[in-house]
DNA sequence: TGGGGGCACCTTTTT
DNA sequence: GGTGCCCCCA
């Protein structure tokens, strides 16, 4: 028997290489340079990271502390540190540098904090700190904050830090993008104030390590020393303060291997830059450019769809993906007629798949926006189907979540502001707005924190009244918790606060029907504490995760929007709401034009290859949104999905029939018609002709979207989903009144749409 | 100071 | 349609 060459043998010795196709075992085994994985949805993206990780330590390359590993998500670290550790078997917690990049960020700005002009005690701001810190800024310039808000300020200040830029960087026609000019310097004061608070937000964790590393060559030199090798997961994602903080670092051993897929970029309007992924070749010289094109998740229908889609995006590097399993269901595309029908056509789909022995738990509805949920939620919870939204309010957000965190970020340092506030009056301690004004002038004359100068107003005639003792009883109440924090147990002392300050007791005063749902999170706030070592432990981690674990195994369908289905995957996926303007979002569209369409199609792109067996997409000619009706017609996308792979169906006859936006004789039978029946030709034509109905809203004060007021004359034949046919009796200004053929009866109605002859 | 009524607003949201 | 916010009044 021959010798076996030396490559297998390595290989045999290394299981967990077992099963990787060779694209895979390219990305995993390319250790040296650069390297760009493109990893196609449903690849294995993954598994070739992990793997790539463990193989880095198993061949002795790095030891667990010389690997940078960064991620976008805390669920995306958690499972990655997980899936190593399997591999390896060993502690996973010596890998110290695995996790988000802010975490990373904020580790190594602990270390630094000195040359940032902070103390490595500093507080991470959530946005509602931050935009609370805006409008003070604005304030105290004078300028008028209904015309200049603090929330545009706040987003463009934001956008600087994405890129790069501090306020000495900031190029002089950014400046003018507010308060005439005024932008750059508000910038620095809100630098400064965050400064004086000794806080940062969270684009300065990444911008104050690139200006450290900028700054101090030493301290640059010992991170490239550090980190012999850098992965990046979701690179296309990140922005371009993320792309100079990676390239800073990787200048040192150059081993940069960063995965992910141009198709999948959809957080461009948070700042990603797709620019980064498509421009890696140039940036990092010498790279390697391995593509995953295999998918292990969908059938060739839904994958030929998918494909087809994305093809008409012009911005993209350009991968092929296939797969094995050929076939499979064509992905369906149903016509109906206004959103309560999707969504009883959504759940009556589900039950029928249910009732075939599949389960809740593999079924997702993918939505373009949050709004869009609550008809299926209606319809689910009318029919008793078990659902989840993944996503929905976030637990940390809540109002009674952060005053908790207000309170105990004052027992550990009484000199947070923000903090004291926000909680100063809450629950009532007759200090008003005057009070607190008082406070923030005398704290800025005298320098001082506001609670070292409410103790000071409090022993003179300055506050009066009421407002001198709730604040007298606030700072005696804050100073007895800070005596107890060294002697008791943090989760102990929390409970102890909240109910010592009357914040519980505000709750359960409330007859609301909110206030026990608040309650009960406080209890599960206290509760969650218990895990955590210190309360600064606890704050620290609460300030970089958005969200508690709510792993929830039951069996239910998975409600979410697109953006949050990456990186999942269900056997059957519904994608409702493929209507112009909706889906792609006009909002989108008006902001950033040609660019915002192609991420809009990417997202399209993500939906569709969320399922594994069977997709379903729908729209209807009616929404609507805000109150209001609109005609809609069908999204582009449908039109450029491959019709190898898809087809329209509809046992409705909206469509399939229909004259104009669906309007037409409801089918006698179910009808199938294909992407080239004279059903789906006429739907074309009518689109094409701009004749999508007149949709009335009976309540408004004026008729919406397409149709002329005064267009509707006494005779006209119209038709709507709940009533039938009827006829137009009278229409004055925007109320129409209209007898029904079935009932009858005269009846002013909310939304129909007139017949095209 | 605080509550109630009227009114503008309204995408997506990994940290 | 729903909600958060502002203003006005008690």
């Amino acid at each position: 028997m021959s010798a076996t060459p030396l490559s297998q043998q390595a290989r045999a010795a290394a299981p967990y290489m077992e099963g990787l196709n060779p694209e895979q075992r390219a990305a995993v085994e390319a250790l040296d340079g650069p390297v760009l994985v493109l990893a196609g949805a449903g690849t294995g993206k993954t598994r070739v990271l992990t793997t790539r990780l463990a193989h880095i330590l198993a061949t002795g390359r790095a030891r667990p502390w010389e690997i940078l590993c960064v991620t976008f998500t805390n669920k995306a670290a958690r499972e990655m540190k997980e899936r190593v550790g399997a591999i390896i078997g060993a502690a996973v917690e010596g890998l110290p540098w695995l996790g988000t990049f802010h975490a990373i960020a904020a580790q190594i700005l602990r270390r630094h904090a000195e040359l940032a002009g902070l103390k490595s005690s500093f507080t991470i701001l959530d946005t509602d700190d931050q935009l609370r810190l805006v409008r003070q800024v604005i304030q105290a310039e004078g300028i008028d904050e209904k015309r200049w808000t603090p929330r545009y300020l706040a987003a463009l200040i934001d956008g600087w830090k994405n890129r790069g830029l501090t306020p000495e960087k900031l190029p002089e026609d950014a400046k003018w993008a507010f308060a005439d000019g005024r932008g750059g310097k508000l910038y620095a004061l809100y630098q400064q104030r965050l400064a004086d608070l000794n806080a940062c937000d969270f684009g300065d964790l990444l911008l104050h390590n690139i200006t450290i590393f900028q700054k101090d060559a030493g301290v640059l030199a010992e991170y490239q020393r550090k980190f012999r090798y850098m992965l990046v997961d979701e690179y296309q994602d990140t922005n371009v303060a993320q792309y100079l903080w990676l390239r800073l670092l990787a200048q040192g051993t150059n081993n940069l291997c960063c995965v992910g897929d141009d198709d999948q970029s959809i957080y461009g309007w948070r700042g990603a830059e797709v620019d980064n992924i498509l421009r890696f070749e140039r940036d990092f010289p010498g790279a390697q450019v391995i593509r995953l094109e295999r998918n292990y998740r969908s059938t060739g229908h839904i994958l030929g769809a998918a494909s087809g889609l994305i093809a008409a995006n012009r911005e993209r590097l350009g991968k092929t993906l296939w797969t094995e399993a050929e076939g499979g269901e064509k992905v369906q595309v149903r016509g109906l007629w206004d959103g309560e029908a999707e969504a009883r056509f959504v759940a009556q789909e589900i039950e029928s798949w249910v009732s075939r022995g599949r389960k809740y738990r593999d079924v997702a509805v993918l939505v373009r926006a949050a709004w869009q949920m609550r008809a299926f939620e209606d319809r689910f919870l009318m029919l008793g189907l078990p659902y989840k939204v993944i996503g929905g309010p976030r637990f940390f957000e809540r109002a009674e979540i952060r005053d908790a965190h207000a309170y105990f970020r004052l027992v550990l340092s009484p000199d947070d502001d923000l903090a004291f506030e926000r909680v100063v009056n809450t629950p009532k301690r007759g200090v008003g707005e005057t009070t607190v004004r008082k406070l923030h002038e005398a704290a800025r004359a005298a320098g001082a924190s506001l609670a070292e100068t409410a103790r000071m107003l409090v022993e003179t005639d300055e506050i009066r009244g009421p407002a001198r003792a709730g604040l007298k009883a606030f700072l005696r109440d804050i100073d007895h918790w800070g005596s107890l924090a060294g002697s008791m147990r943090h989760d102990e002392l929390a409970g102890l606060v909240l109910d010592e300050s009357g914040y519980t007791g505000m709750w359960r005063a409330d007859k609301s029907p909110q206030a026990e749902g608040r309650l009960d999170n406080l209890k599960e706030l206290v509760r969650s504490m218990g895990e955590f070592d210190t309360l600064e432990a606890y704050l620290e981690h609460v300030a970089l995760v958005s969200d508690l674990d709510t792993a929830s195994d039951g069996d239910e369908v998975s409600l979410m929007t697109l953006h949050a289905a990456k990186g999942l995957e269900f056997p059957l996926v519904f994608l409702p709401g493929w209507e112009e303007t909706v889906f792609p979002s006009q909002r989108a569209l008006d902001d950033k034009g040609a660019a915002a369409l192609e991420e809009e199609r990417r997202l399209a792109y993500v939906g569709l290859t969320r399922a594994r067996e069977r997709a379903m997409i729908s729209f209807t000619a009616n929404r609507m949104i805000y109150g209001r009706w609109q005609a809609v017609i069908p999204s582009r996308f449908i039109d450029e999905l491959p019709p190898a792979h898809a087809e329209a169906k509809s046992e409705t006859g909206y469509f399939s029939h229909g004259g104009a936006a669906g309007v037409g004789e409801p089918a006698a039978e179910p009808y199938q018609a294909s992407y080239d029946s004279p059903g789906w030709r006429r739907f074309q034509a009518a689109r094409a002709a701009g004749r999508t109905g007149d949709v009335i809203d009976g309540r408004a004060r004026e008729v919406s979207s397409v149709a002329g007021s005064g267009r509707w004359k006494p005779g006209d034949r119209v038709f709507h989903d709940k009533f039938g046919y009827g006829r137009v009796k009278s229409a004055e200004g925007s109320k129409l009144t209209v007898a029904f053929d079935k009932a009858g009866e005269k009846k002013v109605i909310d939304s129909f749409v007139r017949e095209t002859p």
